[in-house]
DNA sequence: CGTGTAAGGAATTCTGACACG
DNA sequence: CGTGTAAGGAATTCTGACACG
């Protein structure tokens, strides 16, 4: 579940967010996907639930850098 | 492990085999990928191990034709 | 802050065909 | 038969920026 073999658009559909908020939340260092030599991002399953999580507490009122994993303990 | 999420390329990497050898095992109905809107191929990890063992087959002397599932036994 | 969008470019995938045999 | 390749087109993804606030 760990391999990192999706494409972003498939994320899309499967998260139900946005390329825009996939790859900010990249941005705000909250995923980590890998890169093919073109430069496409590639997500895993565990990316895919990673990401519902961070968008699901977004909309709880949390901010981006508190999402940030092996920070303090916050919202978790 | 059933969910079609990945593209051909990411296959290949995947298989060992190339984009030409993918498609035509599709043709020969040997794999069944699902198409984005786009008509993109979408595969999932089972497909990957399936098309691991049709090339495996080839390579032992089978013909495609010979692995199809549910062949002969079905009588049409 | 988190997200939307238009813009242009680069990488990916698609199909049908010719080739070898 | 199973696979390689060149060809042109269409869909996908990328980055940086402007916008709102």
């Amino acid at each position: 579940m760990q391999d990192k073999v999706m494409s972003i658009g498939i994320v899309c559909g499967l998260t139900g967010l946005t390329e825009r908020q996939i790859r900010y939340y990249e941005e705000r260092e909250l995923v980590f996907p890998v890169r093919t030599k073109g430069g496409a991002r590639k997500y895993s399953f565990d990316d895919v639930e990673r990401l519902k999580e961070i968008n699901s507490k977004l909309r709880d009122g949390f901010h981006t850098f508190e999402l940030r994993k092996g920070g303090r303990a916050c919202g978790e």
